[in-house]
RNA sequence: GCGGGCGUAGCUCAGUGGUAGAGCAUCAGGUUGUGGCUCUGAGGGUCGGGGGUUCAAUUCCCCUCGUCCGCCCCA
């Protein structure tokens, strides 16, 4: 019984399931081509002092190793646990053959040796897109990437979504405002202020006055616990910005704003709100996150931003890039498991050509070549079973079409084409299979 | 790393100190040119593993492994 068991945090999917999962890869992936990002994969295996060179934590990665290996010395390669460090090592080793701006998306899995559980597993798919600037990069990308997100995010059709759109410069500015020092305490002051909506007022109080004056802290949870639309959160925030930092900001965000617009990003699909901050400590501007109205539960399932150095550690030349992961598992899996997307048969084929004549098989053979040449899916059936239970096969996996054909039909050149969702049924002949079937 | 739940058929689960059941799924047939519906029948279990108590353990106890959920952190 326990000899063959799900392993933990490592999920796998049933045929439709699958369909499903990859009729979302080819939206995502479709989307990024179409504003030119080219398609990129790096290895699944980095060296281990390349992933570590970002600051990672030694025990989330997976050590790769030869089972037979005589020493124990393999720690030398790992599993990359995200897209963004292998991304950084392909741009500086390969800086002299790269246009740039360098617009690359990546789809793949990472692995993380974390504690599974829900929406959180040891091997992930995410779908990166990145523009990797040589030396400068315009602020227009910060809104490109939104608007692509949005375009693909309306393409799920998951229900309403809300991008989440800041900039660290407007948190950094801010607390400096309020007396708190030093890079450290700035990035602690902005993880309180990311905690918002999950902790009582009390706690956030508290942890606000370990690094600035009580009524600093005060005014503080207050600003941030204000409700605005975007336009009058752009107003507040230029009302009070005095330091140099926290006037950049704003005006970064005002244009990344502004932009949108431009792009065609209705107002609704985006949110400006200061209280976002990231977890990850190398964003240095924008930054994004992007929660489904009916799936709060999941958190963020897109998130990005803009980072002034991608590449530091492995190359002298400044790389300042933006860019956006959509976590495909954390988004996808719960929902799949839920019954939340919709499922349409587990076939990548619209067309089964089922097989009475044994005999005839060339003929059907050509059938099935006929279609395919002409661009449609086409499956045949090649058990030696009655059509009834052919039938059934198609119906179970979720086929549009079946064709069948006595010897008679073959010899008159005609098929019968059955359209199983609706039950029509209509005898053609072969020449007008693949006009009908468009 | 810490805390809790659960391991019985392929799946979802019932059940009992005297070596097991349902539904779904699978296969065959009713139906030799038509799927979904229906009826009949069949196959499929060392009851996660190890130890203990007992005349007897799937059931009670201990350990272990696996898995799920929460915390931390993140996608």
């Amino acid at each position: 019984m326990s000899k063959i068991a799900p392993i933990s945090g490592f999920p796998e999917l049933l045929p439709a399931e699958q369909v499903a999962f990859n009729h979302a890869l080819n939206i995502i992936s479709s989307t990024y081509q179409s504003f030119g990002f080219i398609p990129l994969d790096t290895p699944a295996v980095e060296r281990v002092d390349t992933l570590l060179a970002k600051g990672a934590e030694e025990k989330e990665i997976y050590g790769l190793r030869r089972i037979q290996a005589e020493d124990e010395g393999a720690k030398e390669l790992a599993l990359r646990f995200d897209l963004t460090v292998p991304l950084a090592r392909y741009v500086a080793q390969h800086y002299g053959q790269l246009n740039f701006p360098f617009r690359r998306y990546h789809i793949g899995p990472v692995w993380r040796g974390e504690r599974p559980q829900k929406g959180r597993y040891r091997q992930f798919y995410q779908a990166d897109i990145d523009v990797i600037g040589d030396g400068t990069l315009d602020l227009y990308h910060d809104a490109e990437l939104p608007a692509i997100i949005y375009q693909i995010f309306t393409k799920l059709e998951l229900g309403k979504f809300t991008i989440r759109l800041n900039n660290r410069k407007v948190l950094q500015g801010f607390m400096a405002q309020q007396g708190v020092e030093g890079t450290e305490n700035i990035a602690a002051a902005m993880r309180v202020i990311d905690d918002l909506e999950k902790m009582p007022r009390e706690k956030v109080l508290a942890q606000l006055s370990t690094l600035m004056s009580a009524d600093n802290a005060d005014h503080t949870l207050n600003f941030f616990a204000q409700s605005h639309d975007n336009q009058a959160w752009l107003t507040e925030l230029e009302k009070i910005a005095e330091n140099d930092v926290f006037k950049q900001g704003v005006a970064e965000l005002q244009a990344v704003v502004g932009a949108l617009y431009t792009l065609g990003v209705p107002d609704d699909a985006f949110k400006v709100d200061p209280a976002i901050a990231r977890g990850l400590g190398y964003y240095t501007g924008t930054i994004y996150e992007t929660v489904l109205h009916d799936y709060p539960e999941l958190g963020s399932v897109c998130s990005g931003g803009r980072y002034d150095n991608l590449a530091e550690k492995f190359t002298n030349k400044p790389l300042p890039g933006v860019g956006i992961s959509i976590g495909i598992s954390r988004l996808l899996l719960p929902l799949l498991e839920a019954d939340k997307v919709p499922l349409h048969g587990a076939t990548m084929a619209k067309v089964l050509v089922t097989v009475q004549e044994r005999e005839a098989l060339p003929a059907y053979f050509e059938l099935a070549t006929i279609l395919r040449e002409a661009g449609i899916a086409t499956e045949m059936f090649l058990e030696p079973k009655k059509l009834p239970k052919q039938l059934k096969y198609a119906d179970k996996k979720g086929f549009q079409y079946i064709i069948f054909a006595n010897a008679d039909e073959l010899a008159a050149g005609n098929v019968q084409l059955k359209n199983l969702h609706t039950g029509e049924q209509q005898e053609i002949a072969k020449a007008d299979l693949v006009e009908s079937l468009k």
